[in-house]
DNA sequence: CTTGCGATTAGGATTATTCCTAATTAGGCT
DNA sequence: AGCCTAATTAGGAATAATCCTAATCGCAAG
């Protein structure tokens, strides 16, 4: 829980999802839409993925990444638990 | 949007919103809560009021921390749409 | 095999977060 | 006034995040 709102947590990333709504990007099609270079951009992905946000997919050279759809219902569940009366949602997984 | 994500990327802040959920509560009572020193959680509390996610209101000599729900409605809100198929959000407010 | 393109890893500099102790403010009480 | 409790601010150390360039990996053609 702690990595997913870690990854959500920077615009950049949440940038990136957004534009994964649609569908699949390729990695390069993702950074050209940054002013950043391409490593930086490689690293927010591997943050997103580590969150299980999104996922990668190779195809030949390239790789596509896919939007993961229930881990950003994971985010929106424990944030309506947070907000709502039931039972306190359970945020393990502390800082490492 | 910024500030709200970067403040609800902490566990101990969100462990304080889960506690505000009954109800206002105390600096210190908040503080005590936590294996940590209260300045520290001054510092959170403060995360948290930047954020919108808290208002401090004085009693006193005490401070009470109340629970503004509707900062959690807009992250929630902004999740919804970011996986839904309306407008993609406005993420504004970029890394300062 | 080699060359080229897509993409990631490695290493390092810079900046931001997090947390502590010590000092300070603010209010209530005698 | 003086003192005690509640809480914050100040300053600094340790850690983590962010972003870059340079080097490397993986695959597909030629």
């Amino acid at each position: 829980m702690n990595t997913l709102f870690k990854a959500l947590s920077h615009p950049v990333r949440r940038r990136i999802i957004e534009m994964l709504r649609k569908g699949p990007l390729a990695s390069g099609d993702i950074a050209a839409a940054f002013d950043m270079s391409w490593p930086s951009i490689t690293g927010h992905l591997n943050a997103l993925k580590d969150a299980g946000l999104v996922s990668p997919e190779r195809d030949g050279s390239t790789i596509r990444y896919r939007l993961e759809i229930s881990a950003v219902e994971e985010a929106v569940a424990f944030l309506m638990a947070m907000r709502g009366g039931g039972p306190a949602p359970d945020d393990t997984e502390p800082t490492p």
